[in-house]
DNA sequence: GCTAGTTTGTGAATCAATTCACAAGCCCTG
DNA sequence: CAGGGCTTGTGAATTGATTCACAAACTAGC
């Protein structure tokens, strides 16, 4: 399979989520033209990011609704349900937990880790904070699947590298800095500061 | 001025990171081969990037180090301190709200938002938090350059319409949802369920 | 079941970003 | 101050992403 690029990856996000919202409201059908102009794209991009995976539309008509959805959810991985860990409980910690967003989309956060005696046995939001000491046996037994780093800029190397050599393959990183991991590991950075730099260039 | 890819812009926002780094370390000079390295891209990416702005090197020798630095804050816009307010009080909020990475960068927060009286008139994190129905009065004010939104999708439309009636022009989305603005303001979002099927779809 | 009216799926064309490759410029050494 | 060794800045070439445009396939109305 042809390699896919990141900006289709997003647009079939946020194609979903405008599916879902279709979905509440009852729609049966629903055309390229108009998933477009609700996501602000045109309808041949989207007819273009949906064919790198197959056709799931009906010329004369458009795509089935709920069809799409479900093809899309199987195409992003939202079919099973993953397990998140979350790296860090402090502030940023805390919000990643309460984050109704995730819930909702499948993904299950197993536990907190942080270093801080003060921290760990409470519970943030409903999950437990465990000893960071704890990751590797936890890791083999319980085997999450993504890893969330939540600490500031100057352990969050050490901690990829740990939580990478406890077999995790795919980490979310909000800590600003630039991380370097193995190449079968997928490694995200949301970097705010950078984010604001955008918008000031733009002023 | 040719238009700015932004693929460039965030680049540039990378290499001032690693300047600075550099900086500390007391390095005078760096050629763009090496800056290439410390950030995964190639040195004609550097070059290029640069070039965009004007020309910054020496040839033989590479460039200055506080010199560039300084060029790319320039261009970044941050050489001035910029005043953000923070719409929404909760977990995010605060998270924001403690947040070094801003403060280090020139982003001075002047005040966050809410609506919940629970909230309104402690503090957060040092941050006063306002009554939202003084918004406007407060923006006509201190005009604030930047707001972020740092509240449930359900209202994050309305507090977008809110803060750029109020007259801010650049604005950072923490909400989930995709929102819709005038030409002239620039809306950043940060979707961090979008993020992790962007990880999904990697495994 | 034929025709008019839609809308898909996809090669071809265009537009944008990245990489190549090299002349021009600078430092250093002798 | 001439020559060797680097490194920049930038057109040209390449690679990648988006848009165009149209044949093929479907629905609905009659």
């Amino acid at each position: 399979m042809k390699r896919i690029a990141d900006s289709t990856v997003r647009r079939l996000s946020i194609y979903l989520r405008f599916l879902e919202e279709f979905e509440e409201r009852g729609l049966a059908t629903v055309s390229s033209d108009a998933l477009a102009r609700r996501g602000g794209t045109t309808s041949a991009q989207v007819r273009k990011d949906l064919s790198f995976f197959g056709s799931f539309g009906k010329r004369g008509l458009g795509y089935s609704v709920p069809e799409l959805a479900t093809a899309l959810r199987e195409i992003l991985g939202l079919g099973k349900e993953w397990r998140v860990v979350i790296i860090g409980a402090g502030k940023i910690g805390a919000a990643l937990a309460q984050y109704r967003g995730f819930r909702q989309r499948g993904f299950h956060i197993v536990a907190a880790y942080d270093t801080n005696a003060d921290k760990i046995g409470r519970e943030l939001e409903g999950i437990q904070v465990r000893n960071m000491n704890r990751l590797e046996a936890d890791v083999a037994l319980e085997r999450p699947d993504i890893a969330v780093l939540a600490i500031p800029g100057e352990g969050a190397q050490a901690a990829l590298d740990r939580v990478v050599r406890a077999g995790i393959r795919a980490v979310l990183n909000f800590a600003p800095v630039q991380l370097s991991a193995p190449a079968d590991v997928t490694v995200k950075t949301v970097n705010m500061a950078m984010e604001l730099e955008g918008l000031t260039f733009a002023l």
